[in-house]
DNA sequence: AGCCTGACCTAGG
DNA sequence: TCCTAGGCCAGGC
């Protein structure tokens, strides 16, 4: 990862890859990027994020147990799951069903 | 400039 | 096991 863009902008390719159909976490995301402990940051980033060029996933990147903890940020609540069940993903209660087997961890996968 | 807040997470008591 | 504090980066006031 090049070293001249900042942590947003970090944030954003490493979100850009989320394959299709899979998730990935807050967490998971800061601590690929060497800031183990900048999860909130990470999602003051996606708070943002339509701001951004390209079309970023946002509704891919839940919490740590996969709860849909950003539903509220998107155009109209409810839009999150839709998006994430349009690509195969069950949501029950605002949380992502086989969280651990949809996972996808950014720093394995990663470039 | 300083303080508060937030789509989070972990460690320690 | 629940509760708290601290750390992260930005933006609003």
């Amino acid at each position: 990862m090049p070293d001249h863009m900042d942590f947003f902008d970090q944030v954003y390719e490493v979100t850009k890859r989320i394959p299709p159909g899979r998730v990935t976490t807050y967490g998971a995301i800061a601590s690929c990027l060497g800031s183990p402990q900048a999860a909130r940051t990470v999602g003051w980033a996606m708070n943002v994020s339509h701001l951004q060029p390209g079309f970023v996933p946002a509704h891919r990147v839940v919490n740590r147990i996969g709860l849909l903890t950003g539903k509220h940020h998107f155009r109209h609540p409810g839009l999150m799951q839709e998006l994430l069940e349009s690509e195969g993903i069950i949501v029950i209660d605002d949380r992502v069903r086989d969280f651990a087997g949809l996972f996808w961890d950014p720093c394995k996968e990663l470039i």
